[in-house]
DNA sequence: GTTAACTGTGCAAGATCGTGCAACAACAGG
DNA sequence: CCTGTTGTTGCACGATCTTGCACAGTTAAC
């Protein structure tokens, strides 16, 4: 028996049993536990198969990587996407953030409007190109495997050569107190090197990231020229003198 | 037993039973097990096979979802880039260029491969991030309105930066007195950059490009390691002392 | 808290791999 | 017919990989 073949096995039974008990397997195959164990590891290693105590199950579709999830685009984050576009001046150069929000954004980009777009996602460059007559320049690296943005030292080389006008900056989290944060310890590092090139940052705040937090700071909210809010969106923040000193900033 | 006996009966076992064991068709055809490895290693570097310790197995066909929609006769680009995916060495690192063919590939990447890939084309970097494992690295700079492919001085700089194994070459015209060419001036200066940043070049061949002839030369003939056709491409250029030699090479 | 099952690691035996080498056959040119 | 060349084949050998076992630490269950 093959080591690759066993492999298949096993994310056979996976896909069609939903689990997998070592001892079973190597029982029903006739190798060793050990054998099994090891291929279940390297599986889970690959990010095929999660390991659990007696054997592995299948990846949950929760843990699918985000690039699965593009295209579905909140009716708030629309709403804030369409209001920043106001805010996209002819003949400008702007930098768009990865997210759904910005993708959202760059659908929409104006016609004739002598646009020139930077971004680190390739979704958002792929919408700018064909949504519109913008020049786009796209920002390498590696990209995460979570929110399929470039980072990592290539793309602040990359960055630091670049300027722009405006930053239209994406974040998971936007509260009064721990400022802008972000869920991807690379991913806030290009997020301030964006902000840093940029004459001006810009924060797209879709309701369901109003009050939140993740784990990572990318800026203080000082440090931002404005906020997108959703101009329907009835959390107390958003009215409050926060949320109204922020808008105008 | 003649030598391309053997390779045909490998290739027969490999497709009826999905595998090959060296020492036992070693010993079935009453030859040494070194002959059936050399063998082996010669369909794998075809892209033929994929060799396994012990044995080989049959390169992965294309993702079922892919062949469900697109029926069982794929077109010259599919099977181009389904035998260069066995060219695929584990642990290598790849460029896939722009294109459809190398959009192609970029989705049957196997998994658990431990691949990286270095694309300047968005597209296919997300198609490699969705649909394998492999770390994936977006070569930046001016997106072309034309083929959506990363291009111009940022471009370069990037690319001058890294190293790969393989580069996965698509061009537009593939002829034997005019070479490599392809319709845009940009693209074949992104282009030569990344074959010399990397140790083989292996040009994607389908059947609409053998013969034709495009505006702007990329490379020569001589400077790239092996073509992949398409084997059922009925071209008598690929059938020719040409075809061949290239596909040896 | 105790017990049994499970896990990772180190290790040694065996299998397999790639390479270099020599023997041999097939072939072209003289 | 002879000879040099080329290509194939099997063997030897050191390197690498896989596998099962032992053992100690960890986890789940009772």
């Amino acid at each position: 028996m093959l080591g690759v073949q066993r492999k298949d096995h096993l994310l056979d039974l996976l896909a069609r049993e939903g689990r997998v008990v070592a001892k079973e397997v190597a029982a029903a195959l006739g190798v060793s536990e050990d054998s099994i164990r090891r291929d279940l590891r390297e599986l889970a290693d690959s990010g095929l198969c999660i390991r659990v105590y007696g054997g592995a199950v299948p990846v949950p579709a929760a843990d699918a990587p985000e690039v699965s999830r593009r295209g579905i685009a909140t009716d708030s984050k629309e709403r804030v996407a369409r209001a920043a576009i106001g805010l996209v001046r002819p003949g400008s150069t702007i930098v768009l953030d990865a997210g759904t929000t910005t993708l959202a954004m760059a659908r929409m980009l104006p016609h004739g409007a002598d646009l020139t777009v930077i971004t680190p996602s390739p979704a958002v460059a792929l919408a700018a190109l064909e949504g519109s007559q913008a020049r786009v320049f796209l920002v390498g690296g590696e990209l995460s495997r979570h929110s399929a943005v470039a980072g990592g030292g290539l793309a602040l080389e990359a960055i630091a050569h670049l300027a722009a006008d405006v930053f239209f900056l994406g974040v998971t989290g936007i509260d009064p107190g721990q400022g802008l944060t972000t869920g991807e310890l690379d991913d806030a590092v290009t997020k301030r090197a964006l902000a840093a090139r940029s004459a001006e940052t810009i924060v797209l705040a879709s309701a369901e990231k109003v009050g939140a937090v993740s784990r990572f700071p990318v800026l203080d909210l000082a440090a931002v020229h404005g906020v997108v809010f959703d101009p329907e969106d009835a959390s107390p923040l958003v009215g409050s003198e926060w949320g109204r000193s922020l808008r105008l900033a």
